[in-house]
DNA sequence: TCACAATGTAAGTAATCACTCACTTTTTAG
DNA sequence: CTAAAAAGTGAGTGATTACTTACATTGTGA
């Protein structure tokens, strides 16, 4: 089985609500299938029986176990933001920024894009999933700003406030502007990477990540 | 007629608006109607029913004039993006790059960033709807990078090598990169704007941009 | 005026959809 | 071991889908 993200049985990954408490192999095999449907063609035009197909089992099977469709993806991703992307996401954040206090912010900020280049690569077909249907889905939208973006953001202005109390950063900008700032910079770079170039997973782009720390630390103007 | 879609036909070549295709009023109330539904629901979610409701006419009318579902989505947007979307965007672009030659980095910075906003703001159903099926359809994926991201980029980074050669901008750096780093730190700033906070549409954010380009253009190390 | 093509339409059509149901098999509890 | 409960099944179900067709209306050129 391709084990990707959803194939951590229940028992791995700790406590978790109710709604996706004790889950049987049959059901995960649901979800898996249903992560692999949902992630080619999308909600709308994902049908469930080909999801019981990929799954293994009868259509009946499905629909014992979620109630709709719709249920089907809720079920599937708001867990997987909660207790996997999300957690995964901010920890590693968070060990990053306490670990290195000491670290030169620029060594640290480049641990931290190669980081996200990294669980973006990994996750760029559940991440296109995620963001298409939160248009339509709310609770989705709320799931990845909340439990992703929201508390990333907070880590990474945590790291930002530290420096500009040593003096390192300037302190004319609130740390919101440079943690967005610098977020926007590496996504966007890494996105047009993907979209324009044929970039190999993994290809070494360190050097390149490095000039936009640069530019992001000394600026764009040229030196006096 | 035959056509398949309006972005075959021999005498569209040129470069035209879009009222200037061989469109009669009632293809273009069809179109008006599709953008509609499309945007509101996604493509997959939409029906042929729905457009023919919004647009006055029977089902049978819209496929007389467009062969499948597909042909209305591709000859609603591919059009559009090139006769409309791509143009306006890539000339104000040139425009105020050549007209303010000798203005400060910094205003014509602003001017771009603030342009760059209205757009976003004035077409975020119809982006959103591109985006989003770009995933499904590569003809739209290579319209939106083809004639619009790749032409922008190209203006931006004749702007900035243009200050590079006057020694205004630091030249260690290649001018793509500051390119995608200075649209990264302005299009998430506006995106998190939209998505994380309720902005009610022209609200003045001048000041808060200033600071993104204060932040590009000097970095965020403290004075020495 | 008339012939004829282009345009418009309502009533289809076959396929497919999410979902149900009557029934069998498996699991569980005492 | 047994009996009830839970899980699994595949053949339905009505609704809805994109698309067609047979026919009516309109526009046009001579």
């Amino acid at each position: 089985m391709d084990d990707r993200s959803l194939s951590e049985r229940p028992n791995s990954t700790g406590l978790q609500e109710p709604s996706d408490l004790q889950l049987t192999d049959k059901q995960w095999n649901i979800l898996d299938a249903a992560l692999a449907v949902f992630t080619e063609k999308g909600f709308s035009a994902a049908t469930t029986s080909e999801i019981a197909r990929q799954a293994g089992v009868s259509e009946g099977t499905i629909f014992r176990h979620f109630k709709t469709k719709k249920d089907i993806l809720l079920a599937m991703l708001v867990p997987l933001i909660r207790n996997t992307m999300g957690p995964k996401s901010v920890n590693s954040l968070t060990q990053m920024i306490v670990k290195n206090e000491n670290l030169p912010l620029r060594e640290v900020l480049l641990m931290i894009a190669l980081e996200r280049q990294d669980f973006l690569l990994e996750n760029q077909a559940l991440l296109r999933l995620i963001l298409t249907e939160a248009q339509y889905h709310p609770e989705l939208r709320e799931a990845i700003i909340g439990e992703v973006a929201y508390k990333s953001q907070e880590q990474l202005i945590r790291l930002i406030e530290q420096r500009q109390q040593k003096g390192e950063i300037r302190q004319d900008l609130p740390a919101w502007v440079l943690v967005r700032s610098f977020f926007g910079m590496v996504v966007v770079y890494m996105l047009s990477g993907v979209m324009l170039t044929k970039r190999e997973a993994g290809k070494d782009n360190r050097e390149e990540i490095l000039k936009i720390i640069d530019l992001f630390l000394n600026g764009a103007v040229a030196e006096k």
